[in-house]
DNA sequence: AGACTAATTGTACGATCGTTCGTACAATTA
DNA sequence: TAATTGTACGAACGATCGTACAATTAGTCT
């Protein structure tokens, strides 16, 4: 049932577009997904402008692309690591800490890669946007799922909202003023929420009216 | 000693001048400073390109002047209207209630200008990027010095990050999706945490090993 | 070998970018 | 009134943008 791929042309285009979205969500981390130009990404690679072109068709289908590119990084990075123990606490900081060295450890040379597209397209309409919005979404729900089943955690779509706030906060701060401090931050944030989350329903259950 | 204005010319020159600026900080709220562009800016305002470029001389300047511009705007929305009461948790709190309406009456189009340009220039070099930080810092250390003098503030730095990291949450989050929940829930966490810090002091002294 | 196919290239296009220049006109100064 | 200043203008510049299309190279078939 499966078809090996065995055509030697077909393989090698793959490879130059995965190099060539490899590089354009690099660019794109630093000088957005406009700033992104299909001149400038073919001279870095040393290969032709329409080469470049050829295997999107249009910059919008560029764009796309690199955002699904840098969406399976992340998961890759991110998601991924943390499947390897169960759900609960320890999944979900896993998670958090997996997100933080993400972004510490320079992934993208930008710092977050959604961070940067997100407020770069946010107030403008089209299917960049809307690409980006949905994977947005989905990381906002899986925070919240994987929030949910640890125990003591009352109102999880909350807790994502303050969790990944500190996160992006982190991100912020450490590019725009090369602090590496905000990572502590960050993670002094997060202990100190989960902690409170931890005792919130045996607080919630004695101090109920 | 008051040099008072009564040349017709320049006052003319001043007024395009603002109203180049407000547009200016309008659409670069939306697409960034870099989509921001004398071309542009020229038509939507009816005037000719070189008008627009003599006022500023480069589009760095241009760049920068706006900066400048929505500065004093953030300025005038946020700030100033938390000083008409003393020091203490009712100015922290005015202030970040007014940031937060700030953002949601969308002051500028494209929700907080200062949100949308900092993630645009955090990882690249120059003068531009030297402005949004020195402001970024500034109002960190606005916030942090506000929420030092409250009681039972321990660690205003950490507040302040956290503070700050719900108020951009809900920026972003609105904007991208949406979703006018996002403020209720950037409230809800401010209360949450300051009255956490409310209690803090008492908590320490009696939990401390 | 030659026919076919997919990836890549070279050349060219219209549009727009930031920038420079000389000029026109209104307002101020002498 | 004459000379000077400040703002705004129109035209043009070289560069770069995204896009189009025909030619070429390299790999797969019969």
């Amino acid at each position: 049932m499966e078809t090996v791929k065995v055509d030697g042309r077909v393989e090698r285009g793959e490879q130059t577009r995965r190099q060539i979205l490899r590089r354009a969500a690099e660019i794109a981390s630093v000088e957005g997904l406009e700033g992104l130009s299909i001149g400038r990404l073919a001279t870095e690679l040393e290969v032709s402008k329409s080469g470049v072109f050829a295997h999107f068709g249009s910059k919008e289908e560029l764009q796309l692309a690199t955002v699904r590119a840098a969406a399976a990084i992340f998961a890759t990075q991110v998601v991924e690591p943390a499947l390897v123990v169960p759900v609960g606490r320890e999944r979900l900081e896993l998670l958090l800490n997996g997100w933080l060295a993400y972004s510490e450890n320079r992934t993208f040379p930008g710092g977050c890669f959604f961070y940067a597209v997100q407020a770069e397209f946010d107030a403008r309409p089209g299917r960049v946007r809307d690409a980006i919005a949905g994977y947005g979404r989905e990381w906002n729900e899986y925070v919240r799922d994987t929030a949910a089943v640890v125990p003591g955690v009352d109102d999880p779509d909350q807790l994502a909202f303050e969790l990944i706030a500190f996160l992006e906060m982190a991100n912020a701060q450490s590019v725009l003023h090369d602090d590496p401090h905000a990572y502590d931050r960050a993670r002094k944030a997060v202990r100190a929420r989960l902690a409170q989350a931890g005792t919130a329903s045996a607080a919630a259950s004695t101090t109920r009216r």
